[in-house]
DNA sequence: GTTGAATAAAAATTCAAA
DNA sequence: TTTGAATTTTTATTCAAC
């Protein structure tokens, strides 16, 4: 019941305007799943929803882009197809891809709002990643690269 | 002040992870901002300010991504950059751009998530953008290529 | 227009239960 | 593991002041 809920969930979200979770425990009363506000505060930390401010003023309940283009995985996985090689020198990384591929790369990695990564640069097949400082390198490495790991639980 | 205290949150945000509104209050104080938590709420509605769920599992202020990275603006301007032609067929766009860069744009375009556009694919210089009809095609077009528009007001 | 104190409103969590 | 009732915590707003 509860998949079908959380579906439910990301439906209403996405066509009305849900200001509350009190507003989304109703709408989902009228879809038939009876749930209290305790219940959807879980449901909307799982689905990680945010709370936007709209056009109007007034907060709702949105998807976020985040989840809906550049997640870490697909970031991960779309680095995997193109990478070449890779290089640390001190606060900076260097990664190499397939020609042409660079620039989608880097942009993609900047979306994400690292933290510890203070800028990128990509040409053609080369992007310059310069972190705050050595140890925001290695660890952006390794967040980059880790595309092996097995979902935790 | 107000202005200071806003870049200083912005800041704040993205350096360290702010749970609660009162911690934000605790930490603008050790950066000699004395405020107290009901104007920290209107401070973040005003930055459009996102909680969001940490790798940790608990909440944290963020800076939302389509507000930090692609914002139509940013998006228009790389797009003048490297523009070359348009061409429109029914609810298809084409779009070329100079050699390698559309992967870049098209990533870009796709972060954006506009209504009516399905999907994008972009090769070394073209980028073909499915929209759900001749008329969202053609929207997508104006608000794309609209970058010679006076900022309002 | 901006703010704080107080308050209302909303959301997260605890705790017990199933 | 999921849930609701109750509660705590957090956040938004009201209202007065500046």
């Amino acid at each position: 019941m509860k998949e079908q809920r959380l579906m439910r969930i990301r439906e209403l979200v996405s066509q009305q305007e849900i200001e509350t979770q009190e507003e989304l425990v109703r709408a989902l009363e009228d879809s038939g799943f009876a749930v209290t506000q305790a219940t959807i505060s879980r449901d909307i930390k799982e689905l990680q929803l945010i709370k936007v401010v709209g056009t109007n003023g007034r907060y709702k309940y949105a998807i976020p882009v985040i989840a809906s283009s550049v997640t870490l995985d697909t970031l991960r996985r779309k680095l995997a197809d193109v990478f070449v090689s890779q290089a640390r020198a001190q606060n900076l990384v260097v990664i190499k891809v397939l020609p042409g591929n660079a620039q989608a790369i880097g942009f993609m990695i900047d979306s994400m709002n690292q933290a510890g990564l203070l800028g990128t640069i990509a040409g053609d097949d080369t992007i310059l990643l310069v972190c705050q400082d050595d140890d925001a390198a290695m660890r952006l490495l390794e967040t980059l690269l880790q595309n092996d790991r097995k979902p935790v639980e």
